[in-house]
DNA sequence: AGCTCTTATGAATCATTGA
DNA sequence: GTCAATGATTCATAAGAGC
C-alpha cells in the first residue's frame, strides 16, 4: 500500500516553491507562458524581459529538483516583424549559466498545428522540448517508452482506415502504409527525439493546454512510480492528472485561481481537501 | 535556348567568393562542416571558436547574396561531454549582429535513422534549418513545394456539394460561393516547417552528405529556373547537382580537391573545362 | 463493430483598421 | 506615430453522428 499525493498550489510558483525542500523533485515538466502571450494570466511578459522573469524561477526549479533530476521546458519563440525573436537562445544560454546542463533538445511535432497562410512563411509545426540537469549522471528509463510493437499495431491499426494510412504517408512520407507487414513482426519501436503528437482539441479551458502525452512521455521516461512531479504553470492541470494516472505523486502550481480549481476537481478525489487556507488542494489515494 | 552555368571552385570560400560581385546569387545552401567534424578537410573547427570562424565566410555571404535572396543554413550542434554544444545558437545571435534577419527555424525530420543506445540519450533524429535573409521581403515560390493533400481533398471537393457552399457563405459571408473554383481540383495543401526526408544511405564519400531532397526542397522554394544559387561548402556537389538538375546555375565551393573532383564529374558534362589554373570547373549546358 | 462523413477548433501570422 | 484589436487565411485531428 502507498500513499499517493497530488497537490495543486494557486499562487506564483518563485514564491510557493520556498516551502519545498531542496532536492524534492524526480521531474519537472512544464509549459510556461510564452512571451506575450496569456495576458490575463501573466500580464504578457515580453520578449526581453522574459529570460529574466524567468530567471527567477528557475532557480528555484534548480534547488528542488533532485541532482538525479530532470527539468524539460515545453517552449516555442514567436515571430516579430517577420523575424523568430531569439529569447528562447537567449533563455537556454542563460539557465547554463544559472548551473544547468543543456542535455538534450527534444522536438515536438505538431501534426495538427494552426492552419494558415503567409506570403513568406509556413505553418509552424513543432515547438521545443529542452532537457536541462543538474548532473551528467540522471534517471532515465528508455524501456517505458518503448512501444510494444505488435500491441501498437493491434490496437492502433485497427482504428485507421485505409484513408489514414494514406494520409500519414502523404504527410510523414514514411512508407508506412507499405509496410505494415514488417511492422507487425516486430518488439519494440526505438523512440527518438522527435515527438509526433497532435494537439489536442476542444474539452479545456486552458488556452494553452499541452496534449496528455506529451508530460506522459516525459514522466515515464524519467520518473518511477512513486516519484515525484512538479510542473509549476501546471494551467489546467494535465500534468498532475496524468501524474497520477502513473502513479506518480504530483505538485502543480499556477497563479489563476480558475486553473487550479480546474485541476483540482479533476485530480481523482480520493481524498480532495483544501490543505490550507490559501486555495492548496491536496489529494491522497491509497494504492 | 538558355545558358545554364554550374561551377565548381578548389578553395576556402571566403577567398573564393572576393571574386564574386555583390548581390549575386539568389539563394546560399549549405551544410558546413560541424565543430570538430572533417578534421582532414577544415582542420577540425574547435566548438568555441565555430562563431569567429564562420562569421568571417558569413560576411562574404552577406555580399553576394542578392536583397530578395535567402541563406540556408543546415547545422546540428554536437554533444560534448554529456551535453548539448551552445555554438549553434551563439552563431544565430552573432549572424543577426553581422546584419542578418533570423526568420525562420525549419526542422529537417530525418526518418530513417537507426536506433542507437545510449544509456542517456535516444538517437537524434532532426537537424537544424536556419533560413536568414538580408531583408523582410524576400522570393518565396511556395506552390513549388505543395504535398498531397491526402484523401480529404479528393473525397470532398468530388462531391462539392450545398453544404460547401453554405459551410463558404457562412465563414466568408460573401453571398455566392464565388470562390468555390479555387477549392476544385485542390489535391494539395503547403507545407509546413517540419520536413520528413530520409537520410540517404551508402554511396558519397562526403562525410556530411545530406540527402538530395534537402537541397531540391529550398532551391524549389527560393529561386526560379536561371536564378544562381550558391554551396560555399559544397562536398561531393549535392548541392550543385540538384541545381543543375532544376535548371538553376549554380556555384559551388569546397577546400579539398577531393570533393570537388568528385562534385565536377557528376555534373553534366555537356561542356566540362578547367576554368583556370587553380582548380576551378564550369560546366555550360544549353538548354 | 466498421466505416464514412461532419463539425469544431487550435501557444499561428499578417495586414488592416481604430484609438 | 505607435500600439492594440479585428479579420482573413487555412488544415490536421478528435469526437460525434449516421449507416
Amino acid at each position: 500500500m502507498r500513499l499517493q499525493e497530488n497537490k495543486i498550489h494557486t499562487g506564483d510558483c518563485e514564491i510557493v516553491l520556498k516551502d519545498y525542500p531542496d532536492d524534492f523533485f524526480d521531474l519537472i515538466v512544464t509549459s510556461p507562458p510564452y512571451a506575450d502571450s496569456r495576458k490575463n494570466t501573466y500580464g504578457g511578459i515580453p520578449p526581453n524581459e522574459y529570460v529574466e522573469w524567468f530567471l527567477k524561477k528557475s532557480e528555484q526549479f534548480l534547488r528542488v529538483l533532485k541532482p538525479t533530476g530532470t527539468f524539460i521546458l515545453n517552449i516555442k519563440e514567436k515571430v516579430e516583424k517577420g523575424e523568430r525573436h531569439t529569447y528562447v537562445l537567449e533563455l537556454i544560454l542563460a539557465l547554463r549559466q544559472q548551473g544547468w546542463l543543456w542535455t538534450e533538445e527534444f522536438i515536438w511535432h505538431k501534426k495538427n498545428c494552426h492552419p494558415g497562410k503567409w506570403p513568406n512563411r509556413f505553418r509552424d509545426a513543432w515547438e521545443r522540448c529542452l532537457q536541462f540537469n543538474k548532473n551528467r549522471q540522471f534517471n532515465m528509463y528508455q524501456e517505458s517508452v518503448m512501444v510494444p510493437m505488435g500491441q501498437w499495431a493491434a490496437t492502433r491499426l485497427k482504428k485507421l482506415g485505409k484513408n489514414d494510412v494514406v494520409r500519414f504517408d502523404s504527410q510523414v512520407g514514411s512508407g508506412f502504409g507499405k509496410n505494415i507487414a514488417n511492422w507487425v513482426g516486430r518488439d519494440k519501436a526505438y523512440p527518438s527525439n522527435v515527438l509526433h503528437l497532435a494537439t489536442e482539441t476542444g474539452n479545456r479551458n486552458h488556452s494553452a493546454a499541452f496534449p496528455n502525452a506529451l508530460p506522459e512521455w516525459f514522466i515515464k521516461l524519467f520518473t518511477l512510480e512513486g516519484d515525484w512531479v512538479l510542473d509549476p504553470f501546471v494551467g489546467s492541470g494535465t500534468t498532475c492528472i496524468v501524474a497520477q494516472e502513473l502513479g506518480r505523486n504530483s505538485v502543480g502550481i499556477d497563479v489563476l485561481p480558475e486553473y487550479t480549481d480546474m485541476a483540482a476537481e479533476q485530480l481523482q478525489p480520493d481524498e480532495a481537501l483544501l490543505f490550507d487556507g490559501k486555495g492548496t488542494y491536496e489529494t491522497r489515494r491509497k494504492k
